[in-house]
RNA sequence: GUCUCCAUCGUCUAGAGGCCUAGGACACCGGGUUCUCAUCCCGGCAACAUGGGUUCGAAUCCCAUUGGAGAUGCCA
């Protein structure tokens, strides 16, 4: 068998769904497992939807995710170009050879479906240029009438064919109709300029959604008319978002962030959302979760996809970014996590180093930061009903006790640092034989205002420093003494 | 409506006739560690859609039912 050769086909719509990511992912793997080549090709063969710069998002996509690709656009393979826009004329030609060999019809009624009513099926069947004569039609073409041409479909016969996933599928068919292959504006439909494409550029592997499953038929169709050989097909099951109601559906924006982009910009490291993904449809068949690119290309098989649909859940995604966040590097969780902490130009930003060590095991997405941290910047308002805590036996009456003299030693202190305010704290307690817990809560609560906290006294104080400290202090017990 | 596909814990999945009193992960609930929280550790809850076959034996094979999804565009 000839070298693999997969290939990824979106169209530039201006974003990168993450169901298309893992087509795209997929594709990817199965090249690399097989020691093949990956090919990018562009589909914008539909112009009213053309989206500018959207090829560059498919680019920084791809390189975001670290699928590589062998030939595209930017990378000529010999198969070019990979841009179906500046295919134009191939098509027509193709399309044309189709009609002389009675395999499609040229169409001039653009309304066949429209006036066909309601049984759909007998649409088609009901265009009367499918039965038009050959020359009375190629003179209209001539005589320049707008025209598309479609597909003439064998109605009498059975198709079957073998997808490398979900197995033996046959189809009658007289289920299909004679889909437009070129569009009046010159265009080929994806579904033909995808099987012209695939062939001229070798692709071995077709991987797609499931979506299509139905319409391969129509492809292998097209395939045999030119007397092609037809792919290997890699349907892949669909991914599923569940909405309000809690009903499922194709993953679609009104299920939340879908596009690569958004969660990228949500906090979603890319290795996470890739890691995500390739488990979403797809198992190694071992218990292991978390793999790189390069350990996914070396587990992946076809064999491990998965045919029923799968439905995408934020809640793993979360806590498979926290992984990743876990196993950042200590300077690397700050870099990444710094444009979403919110404080630059402002006091805090010299102090980051120390607040992103807070941060960095009680971060699962970027974006909630902000609202981490927020009483750094300014002490929310709270009740004294704060310096309640159970467990450590802290209550506003002895906070209002303790306080004045915890400030004063705090107040002592010569180099502000967190372990220096935390033994201060500790030696306070153990004197009076209490528990430590009863002091770090209280002074907890004055210097930040919050139940819950990154870090501890020392460690807030620290970042806070000696002045404003000891000035919420101040204010603390002019709340408890009202 | 018609066609196609799918069907194991709430979710992602392991399971390709006996290894299954069905395993792992997320979520959830307990407990431990800890200066709050989190991390970390330990434990728990929770599924083979239903009905028929086939077989000594079925989550695994077959059929039906039910449920779900997709397709049915001059979108991809």
């Amino acid at each position: 068998m000839s070298e693999v050769r997969t290939r990824f086909a979106p169209s530039p719509t201006g974003f990168m769904h993450v169901g298309n990511l893992r087509t795209a992912l997929y594709a990817w793997l199965l090249a690399r497992s097989e020691g093949g080549k990956f090919i990018l090709r562009i589909e914008d063969t539909d112009q009213a939807r053309y989206v500018e710069n959207a090829v560059e998002v498919i680019y920084a996509t791809l390189k975001s995710a670290g699928l590589s690709h062998d030939e595209g656009p930017d990378k000529d393979g010999g198969y070019g170009p990979y841009i179906q826009s500046e295919r134009k004329t191939l098509y027509r030609e193709y399309a044309e050879k189709l009609v002389a060999s009675g395999h499609a019809y040229y169409c001039f009624c653009g309304k066949c479906e429209e006036e066909s009513g309601d049984d759909i099926h007998e649409a088609s069947e009901l265009c009367p240029c499918a039965g038009m004569d050959a020359a009375a039609a190629a003179e209209k073409v001539a005589a320049g009438c707008p025209h598309v041409i479609r597909q003439r479909i064998d109605r009498s016969k059975v198709s079957t064919f073998t997808d490398a996933v979900f197995g033996e599928i046959q189809i009658e068919n007289k289920v299909l109709d004679d889909q437009i292959l070129l569009k009046q504006d010159n265009m080929p439909t994806y579904n033909f300029a995808n099987v012209i494409d695939d062939h001229l550029m070798h692709i071995t592997h077709v991987v797609r959604g499931s979506e299509y499953l139905s319409s391969t038929p129509k492809y292998n169709l097209l395939y045999q008319a030119f007397g092609w050989e037809v792919p290997t097909y890699v349907h892949l099951p669909l991914i599923m978002g569940r909405d309000a109601e809690g009903n499922v559906s194709k993953l679609s924006k009104r299920h939340g962030s879908v596009s690569f982009e958004n969660l990228v910009s949500e906090g979603y490291l890319p290795e996470a959302i890739v890691n995500y993904i390739a488990l979403l449809g797809w198992s190694p068949k071992s218990d292991r979760e978390i793999f790189t690119l390069d350990e996914l290309a070396q587990a992946f098989r076809i064999s491990g996809l998965n045919k029923s649909p799968a439905v995408f859940d934020y809640d793993k995604l979360r806590w498979m970014n926290s992984e990743y966040i876990k196993a950042l590097p200590p300077e690397k969780f700050a870099e990444a996590a710094l444009p979403f902490a919110g404080i630059t130009g402002t006091v805090l930003e010299e102090k980051w180093e120390l607040i992103a060590g807070l941060l960095h095991n009680r971060t699962e997405v970027f974006s909630e930061i902000p609202e981490k941290i927020s009483f750094l910047l300014t002490q929310p308002e709270y009740q004294v009903e704060l310096f309640n805590h159970k467990k450590s036996k802290s209550d506003p009456e002895n906070t209002r006790a303790d306080l004045p003299e915890l400030r004063e030693l705090l107040a002592g202190i010569s180099e502000w640092k967190a372990e220096n305010i935390s033994e201060v704290l500790s030696s306070f307690a153990a004197v009076r034989e209490i528990k430590a817990g009863r002091p770090m809560w209280q002074v907890r609560i004055a210097v930040s205002g919050c139940a819950v906290t990154p870090g501890g006294p020392g460690e807030i104080m620290e970042i806070l420093g000696k002045e404003e400290s000891l000035a919420r202090i101040d204010r603390a017990l002019i709340k408890l003494n009202a």
